[in-house]
DNA sequence: GCGACAG
DNA sequence: ATCTTGTCGC
């Protein structure tokens, strides 16, 4: 369906060596998003099946204005670096059925904190050309802690380069780690995150897209 | 060779 | 990701 669809784990790390150069690190010109969508997937199980969910939120406001769950089946098992490969082709099916575009994509993983630069966040951002954000609640990389304050952020290194940050959304809690996916830069990334991160550790469009995956799952499955 | 390793 | 009780705090 996308490109040849990697069988193989050394097919999946092969196509993202060559898809990687196509990340654009720069926003578009005068990029201010209205909307965000939050994505994740959640898994039964003991089989292969699962939900992805989409949900659209109006970043002023944080209302919801648009939302998608689908079935789905996946392939690939979990490795780390391939995990794109796992929820990849559901969480495009639920994005194609928005009837909203999101002027930007909130991914629950890596962008280019990633051992080949090109985690999730990065892999759905230029195959959708959506601008993609990656923000993950454990690091691929190392990072001093930041101060407690909210707001409060220290570099995340992998291999001696600065690929993201780890980001304290709130006082005295557990820093996410955020790094750019495609057509954002970090402090745009991070100042977005904060933005929707204004109650709890987790940014609102995350937090709406698991529980209705989750309930998709809980329910009707 | 061994450890590390998103969800 | 998912399995789970109690517990601390506003």
């Amino acid at each position: 369906m996308i490109e040849q669809w990697p069988a193989t784990p050394d097919e999946a790390v092969a196509l993202q060596l060559r898809m990687a150069p196509l990340v654009d690190p720069h926003p578009p010109a005068g990029f201010a998003p209205r909307t965000a969508a939050g994505l994740d997937v959640a898994y039964d199980e003991g089989s292969d099946r699962l939900f992805a969910a989409v949900v659209v939120l109006d970043v002023a406001s944080l209302d919801p204005v648009d939302q998608v769950v689908v079935p789905g089946v996946t392939d690939f098992p979990y490795v780390p670096g391939l995990f794109a490969f796992r929820e990849l082709p559901s969480l495009l099916t639920a994005l194609e059925r928005l009837t909203v575009s999101p002027d930007l994509l909130v991914c629950d993983g890596q962008g280019v904190a990633h051992p080949r630069r090109f985690g999730l966040a990065s892999h759905l951002g230029v195959v959708t050309g959506l601008p993609s954000i990656g923000v993950a609640k454990t690091p691929m990389g190392h990072y001093d802690p930041p101060g407690p304050e909210r707001g409060a952020w220290s570099p995340l290194l992998d291999d001696g380069e600065v690929v993201g940050r780890a980001l304290r959304t709130q006082r005295e809690v557990k820093p996410l780690f955020v790094s750019i996916g495609h057509r954002v830069d970090l402090d745009t990334a991070c100042a977005q995150v904060l933005r929707l991160a204004s109650r709890y550790r987790q940014p609102e469009t995350t937090r709406r897209a698991d529980r209705l995956c989750r309930d998709a799952l809980t329910s009707g499955a």
